[in-house]
DNA sequence: ACCTACGCTTCCATTCAGTGGAAGTTCTCG
DNA sequence: CGAGAACTTCCACTGAATGGAAGCGTAGGT
């Protein structure tokens, strides 16, 4: 993790120990398996994992059955492991994940129906926006975004409408790092993108364009809780094209109170 | 696990050893989140997962923060814990939930466009039907049916079909345990059931009525890779009606064919 | 305010489960 | 058929995990 003392280098014939618990190896081989970008679900041999934990051969093959056995990893014909459905099971029950998911997704479905388009969901995690849930249709530009994936905050519409209506020493933080460009049009300095946060307030909506995948814009609206605290985001992304299509606009804005209405929301004034 | 010899009983003043590993203990604990039927997400105390787990307190207050450092489980301002979002990430990155739902989820959209009733799509893992995607809309007949869910494969749409195109022991196993009957109308002997397989394979479609939830039908049909193998089902829950709806059936044909031949299958005769 | 009860956290001596090097096995490919 | 790679099993050693006990914090009762 911190990269220094992991090294078996330092003075004399020191053999370095692997200081962590059982369950930080365990979680180690776990961590093997997460998806470095927009790949594909990875599959991996004992000896790859072995390598990516960092953990000796016959470690891992004892910790690996452990997994097997409870169904956290599953073990194919051809010897290669991938996570196992258990995972996917509890997964799917985690709170956040399966309530908003599940509230929301009717919403989502009328929403794609009426447009269209990409339909994506996501929450705050971190510095990232976390895609819950993506409805995309047959047609569909290629996106980078799936469920499960993180994309920056600063240039995806979800990610700005969570920046917009987070705490301020979330945006403080997010801003102090560098924001990676991905296109021409990405908006990457900190006082252009605090600027468009409160245009983002007052409108209640958030417009992207050309600043993640080229050709794609984007729209996105904030769900908030019964508190009135915003939980989550909804955005349609779109062919990019000349004219703002305001029925669009007015289709996420719809989605998103109605989500949030579900959620018991009262448009309170707070 | 076994159940024999964990008791604390035995001769003398034996104190019950518990052998299990630490991989083992630290699954108990999430097995402990594992909601026991439609229930609702769960939220624990460390002590409640302490008995769930049959642990002792300190051991499990480690272990639990082991996996919240993770981020495996989550602990709320209350104390109280769920599990975390990092089991929702890697859970939806399982090859087989990611791959057949990203592929199935467009033709099981249009199946809910055209019908507007709740739509299913279940694997078969072990001797249960697990539900991997369920679209609803806002109307909604109550169903007891949830993504993540696993139902009976003898009184459910998705379950029957997944059953009449499994392996012979698979069937053989199912139908020798005791079938639960849930309504008057639940098939449970095992010649009548595999009458039922007989002719859903024939017709390459099945009829449910008033064998689950009372008030509601299905109508399923089977999803096939490019093997000609049945890795799934599709299928949509309606409120119970006297007539056959012949639209219905074909429009759960259509998404059925639409799945598969996304999946690579090419209506080989073999 | 005080007390009791309950649930959580920390501590630490004991011990046994986990470790990992090495040897054995299986599979693959030239 | 032989070399190499990948996987599996073995087992003596040891330090990490264990869990009882004591300490802390908070809620509720009187």
């Amino acid at each position: 993790m911190s990269g220094k003392p992991a090294q078996k280098r330092s003075s004399g014939d020191e053999v370095a120990v692997d200081d962590r618990s059982v369950a930080a190896r365990l979680f180690a081989i776990l961590d093997a398996f997460a998806a470095p970008a927009g790949a594909t679900s990875l599959t991996l041999t004992l000896t790859a994992i072995a390598q990516r934990a960092n953990l000796p051969l016959s470690t891992t093959h004892r910790l690996v059955a452990e997994w097997v056995s409870w169904g956290g990893l599953s073990k194919h014909e051809n010897g290669q492991y991938s996570l196992g459905m258990k995972l996917w099971e509890l997964g799917v029950q985690t709170p956040t994940a399966r309530n908003l998911r599940t509230i929301a997704l009717p919403y989502l479905e009328d929403l794609y129906e009426t447009t269209r388009e990409h339909v994506h969901l996501a929450i705050l995690d971190g510095r990232d926006a976390l895609y819950l849930e993506k409805l995309s249709g047959h047609h569909a530009v290629r996106l980078i975004s799936r469920v499960g994936a993180r994309l920056p905050l600063h240039s995806t519409g979800v990610g700005l409408v969570l920046l917009a209506y987070a705490p301020s020493d979330v945006v403080q933080q997010y801003l102090a790092t560098n924001l990676q460009r991905f296109l021409p049009r990405t908006v990457t300095e900190p006082e252009a993108v605090r600027k468009r946060l409160a245009e983002i307030r007052l409108l209640g909506l958030a417009r992207m364009s050309e600043e993640m995948t080229a050709g794609s814009s984007s729209i996105a609206a904030p769900i908030r809780d019964r508190t009135g605290q915003v939980v989550a985001a909804v955005s349609i992304v779109t062919r990019t094209t000349d004219t703002i299509d305001p029925e669009q606009e007015r289709a996420v804005r719809v989605a998103a109170q109605g989500v949030s209405r579900a959620l018991g929301y009262r448009r309170a004034q707070q």
